[in-house]
DNA sequence: TGGAGGATACCGAACGGTCTGTTTTCTGCA
DNA sequence: TGCAGAAAACAGACCGTTCGGTATCCTCCA
């Protein structure tokens, strides 16, 4: 085992890994799930690194403070929904409505998750600050990207007014999240497919 | 001063009065003001205070706990919301469609307000525990009187299916209520309208 | 003169973050 | 192959601050 590598991963590595077993994925995938489930806010530092089997040290040496982990965070969790949404409306192939039409299928099914706890950047903006902009931006960013994806596909499918159907099925997304979050119903992802087929119907 | 009365009002006529100079009055929309501005969990006693001009002691005194305050905010400011909303699409009479017509610029005119800050129910389930049930309980009873009242307008207008036609609503108007927090854009209510008309249309 | 409310000191607990020291794990060289 | 040393991670005491909440005393005014 010359060189390390084998089990030590590289941290760009481990940034995307999502079973990454170094204490900067063990932290990060622990910090996530608290963050997430409790709220940033209400998640101390030792719930962290006992849930991760860390030190508080380490978590210091690796991330600086709490506010730069939560940055990291919302990065590599912004980075692999995104994956994974776009991965499941795309897997399958079909035209460009075919995909859309597989957007509410998907998120219903993330809605069933044990560990499903609504939007992060939604959740992050919603319990600080909001005459600021750090949150804000963070989650404005992601949801730019998410746009962008699906314009492309209504401009693809087209539509008649491509960005407009866009955002509407955005409003319709971040709506069925957060009744899904509220309600922990899976089925309100039904309800907004439904609404989605109305709008491209 | 026997019997009260006069400059202090009474508990019941304080939580629905906005302009309550009482020292509740002014405890409660102290509270109000910066859980939804900063958050529940970041807002501290002693900000709350010094915004309502009391004493921690008057707090206490009036409220207990934290928490009975942070329920005491929820309870009237959803009262007072609720009032406000279908106050806003009730007035000016016309048909059920037209009522329905009027949610989303009621929200826009909300939304353009500048102590918009999201909804408070929606706010607190993000920065609380989500695999329990105390403030998605709350936020479901209070999301629950909202769909009530749209329903009955939708079954009022002779939609095919009024129960589908209240929820897609409810979804867009929660869409639109996260988007119009995160983005600050007002205009989001607007495209939620037309997706509206598409869906009603 | 009595009761509501203001001011403030204080409490124990928990917070984010730092420090010192020990154990584990990998690396490089004989 | 084996062992010394460097690097990384663990353990946990500790620091100053802030938190929610309590107790004491004072002021104002009908």
């Amino acid at each position: 085992m010359r060189k390390s590598s084998a089990k030590r991963k590289s941290a760009a590595a481990a940034s995307r890994a999502g079973d990454d077993e170094s204490a900067r994925g063990r932290l990060l995938s622990a910090a996530t799930h608290l963050f997430c489930k409790d709220g940033i806010n209400a998640t101390g530092i030792d719930a962290i690194i006992n849930e991760a089997g860390t030190a508080k040290t380490t978590l210091y040496k690796l991330f600086g403070s709490k506010t730069n982990l939560v940055h990291a965070v919302l990065e590599s969790e912004g980075k692999q929904w995104r994956e994974w949404f776009i991965g499941a409306i795309e897997a399958g192939g079909g035209d460009a409505e075919k995909k859309l039409s597989r957007i509410f299928p998907a998120l219903k099914s993330w809605f069933g998750e044990e560990r499903f706890y609504g939007c992060p950047f939604i959740n992050a903006v919603a319990e600080h600050d909001k005459d600021q902009k750090q949150f804000r931006n963070i989650a404005m960013k992601h949801k730019k990207v998410v746009l962008a994806h699906i314009e492309r596909l209504a401009t693809e499918m087209g539509a008649a007014e491509p960005e407009v159907l866009a955002h509407q099925l955005a409003l319709l997304i971040d709506g069925a999240i957060v009744a899904a979050m509220v309600s922990r119903n899976p089925g309100v992802a039904d309800m907004a497919g439904l609404a989605a087929c109305s709008l491209f119907g």
